[in-house]
RNA sequence: GGCGGCGUAGCCAAGAGGCCUAAGGCGACGGUUUGCAAAACCGUUAUUCGUCGGUUCGAAUCCGACCGCCGCCUCCA
């Protein structure tokens, strides 16, 4: 058996089989660019991330399109709603671009470190406003939208599919509309896809119906459409858009277009803290910048990236994740755990003696990986991925305890651990390099230390141990020299 | 009010009719190793899956009721 995917649109597992034998395109509602990252982006990010990575290990030739939203997303449905980038940009007293770079460029260092992979293809929702517009005129000439005062909004009742995605009736959601509808709408339900700018709004943009901007759902129907066609094989993005954006989204592009849009629609589900609802309103909001830092008061320490990722993939994505200071400890511990197996095993490839891999070894490991791929191809099944590779944590530590294990052998189990945990997990590093400044540091503290060793012996008249001392640093490079009150060193 | 989801050990979390007297991680406890420490290894830590009923030869897994929690329906990944 495939792999399995959740379509949402049809409300259950099915087989994923790409539109075009061995392509397959993803994309992937990408930030709006008006704050740092939290812990709500990593869970989406990390998830669709692993998506992607599976995908590429089974062959796949991916192209992983994610958006930046940098103009159009409002604070408010209704007609009140200011852009949040243009609020933002008031509030810090930056161009609105310029925050938007600004936060952009924070999103993607966040992301590095949680080792995501960079999409190939982050297209802003700014730099396709021709596009946009385009799409505007096809909907109209379709006569799936209407202008009204100078903004052009979307005729749900023309669509007959609207709520097809997330199971709502309209003429439902008509008569329970919470929102006073904007007059200038025919039924409270349409949205926009053009809004007229006030003249004191920073961003806008000439178009048929006068200066305005684009309505936050055309985004991302216009850059998937230009980057991957007009239907695409994998839409992700977190629940919460799968109501009204994700629903808008085919609206549009399936009015315009005239064929399916998305094959597979994937939601990843929420984050929480500490059981609540992340929300800025309750003040629990945690951003990556701070649980990388520790500088939270719900977090008793700083964690690492990896381990954020860690107690990401300890769930489903479609299950509801809990970020907790204990839950993020034990992914720490966790983390930890995998990586000193993995430091210690390489240390020990290197010395170990020539030889075949042993033969019942290639069958643990063999079985390893099936249950492995078993776990991904059900529905991304990262905690029981995961789990596997704890087995293989034990597997190898035991073997290395016994010792005389061949280069062949553990080489294989590297190779393990770099495809399944690297390549697919994004857990293990293919290196674990220290930082040159902070070695430099530690030498010098460890010189000093023999130094001091050396002082004793001398102060004892232990002249023997103190020249063997001082020979040992020389052949490692190391020159002493004795000035009047103190030793110094430096490199040969 | 409408739609959807969840409730599994101290904590996180898989499992979705028999392989479950329920993976894996964290924590705790005991042991091996150890001058001390760290790491590692071995073992223990849910006869039970929110509660109560039902279906079935058989249920954590299906159905119903109830209790509790959460999400969407307004912006949010």
């Amino acid at each position: 058996m495939g792999l399995q995917l959740y379509n949402s649109l049809i409300r259950r597992k099915a087989e994923f089989k790409p539109r075009s034998k061995g392509r397959v395109g993803v994309y992937v509602c990408g930030p709006t660019v008006y704050g740092h990252a939290h812990l709500g982006h990593a869970k989406s990010y990390v998830s669709f991330d692993v998506l992607v990575r599976y995908l590429r290990y089974l062959g796949y030739n991916v192209t992983y399109v994610q958006n930046i939203t940098d103009v159009g997303h409002l604070t408010d449905d209704a007609d009140a709603g200011e852009d949040k980038i243009a609020e933002a940009a008031k509030r810090e007293q930056m161009h609105p671009m310029a925050l938007a770079e600004y936060y952009t460029r924070s999103y993607f260092d966040d992301m590095d470190r949680l080792n995501c992979l960079r999409p190939d293809i982050s297209p802003r929702a700014s730099g396709h406003i021709i596009e946009q517009i385009e799409l505007v005129k096809t909907l109209l000439q379709k006569q799936y939208a209407y202008e009204a005062n100078g903004s052009v909004y979307f005729d749900v009742s023309k669509f007959k599919n609207y709520g097809k995605l997330s199971g709502r009736n309209v003429e439902e959601m008509i008569a329970g509309a919470r929102v006073e509808p904007s007059p200038d709408k025919k039924n409270p339900v349409d949205f926009a896809l053009w809004k007229k700018a006030e003249p004191n709004h920073i961003m806008q943009w000439p178009s048929p119906w006068g200066m305005g901007y684009p309505g936050w759902h055309l985004e991302c129907s216009v850059m998937s459409m230009k980057y991957l066609g007009k239907t695409i094989d994998i839409h992700g993005g977190g629940l919460e858009n799968q109501f009204p954006h994700h629903e808008c989204e085919i609206a549009q592009s399936e009015a315009a277009n005239g064929q399916q849009f998305v094959r597979y629609w994937l939601h990843n589900n929420m984050v929480t803290v500490d059981s609540q609802k992340m929300g800025k309103s309750l003040n629990n909001f945690v951003t990556l910048k701070q649980a990388f830092s520790g500088a939270h008061e719900r977090l008793t320490r700083s964690y690492d990236p990896p381990a954020i990722r860690q107690l990401i993939l300890n769930s489903h994505y479609r299950s509801p994740l809990d970020f907790s200071d204990a839950a993020l400890f034990a992914a720490q511990s966790g983390y930890e755990r995998i990586t000193e197996t993995v430091k210690t095993l390489r240390k020990r490839l290197a010395a170990a003696p020539q030889g075949l891999a042993a033969e019942d070894l290639a069958k643990q490991l063999a079985l390893l990986t099936e249950r492995f791929e078993g776990a991904m191809n059900d529905d991304l099944n990262t905690a029981v991925a995961l789990s596997v590779m704890f087995e293989l944590v034990r597997l190898t530590n035991k073997l290395l305890e016994d010792g005389g294990q061949t280069i062949d052998s553990l080489a294989a189990i590297d190779a393990l651990f770099t495809k399944l945990g690297g390549d697919v997990l994004g857990l293990v590093k293919d290196e674990y390099p220290h930082s040159p400044a902070a070695d430099e540091a530690r030498i010098d503290r460890v010189v000093k230390i023999i130094i001091e060793q050396r002082a004793k012996a001398r102060k004892l008249k232990d002249f023997a141990r103190a020249d063997a001392l001082r020979a040992g640093l020389d052949e490692a490079g190391i020159i002493l020299e004795d000035k009047p009150d103190v030793t110094e060193w430096r490199w040969k």
